[in-house]
DNA sequence: GTCATTAAAGATCATATGATCCAAAATGCT
DNA sequence: AGCATTTTGGATCATATGATCTTTAATGAC
């Protein structure tokens, strides 16, 4: 009934994520979407709207897909610190394996856009939230099974957890370098470790090979 | 032998760098820049050679004044745990006061141009590496005098001090909350505490009113 | 006072940018 | 085939933006 669109719009729209994510919304020109995406610049306007628009659901996209596969994690089934291991062990390496160091798009969002779109800053706290319920959950789950710390207050470590995680994806836009992301977890998982029993000291657990540097 | 400025030069780059602060780079404009530097667009140009320069010169001065007054803590006779929760609670408290939540402008920096411009990468990079280096002093001089857990990799927990700061100065951009960032930090210096002798878990160090939320 | 020198004022330029407009093309329905 | 409908191509628009140019103003040196 009508003349068929010659591109596909969930392609078209992850070309647009990765754009904003590698060049962010400002430096992101809807010349250059169209280009990359290979739509046309009436195409672009006519199936999307408005830049803002495309942002939009390149965000809700990257939520989706990539926010989505970190997520996964936490439904795995395994002691609530091997599964924080693995989700800091993938962040890192993802983030490590992006030849661009980009980061993450929603934590490059809350620097350029977060003050100045309350729309776009509701989407960033939801996220963000997300990731610390998660993190509380776990954190409860292994104190009840006797797995993690039990002197912890879980909402502080969810809150520290988030912390990191946003920091690495911060630093690695500046410094991808591994020693630096991973020093800056394994302390927090000698905390997480439960106390043991008697006077030992959690230095057993630092590391597997170790030498104080 | 000329005519004299009708502008005082630091005082115009304090503005263009609470300008930057607040809005970014790309969002700020030459024009809006002159403006609130009270200073015209000829002389913006005259004084300053471009918009970049004006950058280059608001993030030293950034480096040289915000900056500076944070790592003022780090030269005070003091042992190092109190000289990392003064540090800490002196960033939350700006942080937190900013009516603006600007953040820090070189880790907005890291975000918005880290990846795009080798130049601006090197001075934050030199400023990350200064605060870990002090960080790491901090932590070695903790050990030495036995008020730091002597446990723990002095390398690894600047990295984490490191993080931490950068992801406080992130997150109070999209979620200004003392709940948010004090929680991620009090975790911290749990475990920055030193090992108590004795089968005592690091609990009683926790809070100074405690109830298990 | 004259002159060299630099700053200020304000118009102006070239380009970039987000967005629109209109005609041509492609489809399904009848 | 003819029509309604949507997409596509490409020109175009209005504005914004970084930067420059020209003219005038202020100052000290002589």
């Amino acid at each position: 009934m009508a003349r068929p669109r010659q591109f596909d719009e969930h392609v078209a729209l992850e070309v647009a994520m990765n754009r904003f994510w590698e060049r962010g919304y400002e430096r992101t020109t809807v010349r250059d979407l169209s280009d990359k995406m290979g739509v046309t610049l009436s195409s672009f306007f006519n199936a999307f709207g408005d830049k803002r628009s495309v942002f939009e659901r390149a965000l809700q996209l990257y939520v989706l897909e990539v926010v989505g596969s970190l997520t996964a994690h936490f439904d795995e089934d395994a002691p609530p610190l091997t599964i924080l291991e693995r989700f800091f062990a993938d962040l890192i390496g993802k983030s490590l394996e992006d030849p661009d160091n980009r980061g993450c798009l929603v934590a490059n969002s809350v620097v350029e856009i977060g003050p100045h779109d309350a729309g776009f800053r509701e989407v960033v706290v939801q996220v963000m939230a997300r990731f610390e319920k998660s993190f509380e959950k776990l954190i409860r789950r292994g104190q009840r099974e006797g797995t993690v710390n039990a002197s912890l207050s879980p909402k502080e470590m969810a809150s520290l957890l988030l912390a990191l995680m946003v920091s690495l994806r911060v630093l690695v836009r500046a410094r991808p370098e591994r020693a630096l992301l991973e020093g800056a977890i394994r302390p927090v998982f000698v905390l997480l470790a439960p106390a043991t029993s008697g006077a030992m000291s959690p230095s057993k657990l630092r590391r597997k090979t170790s030498s104080p540097d």
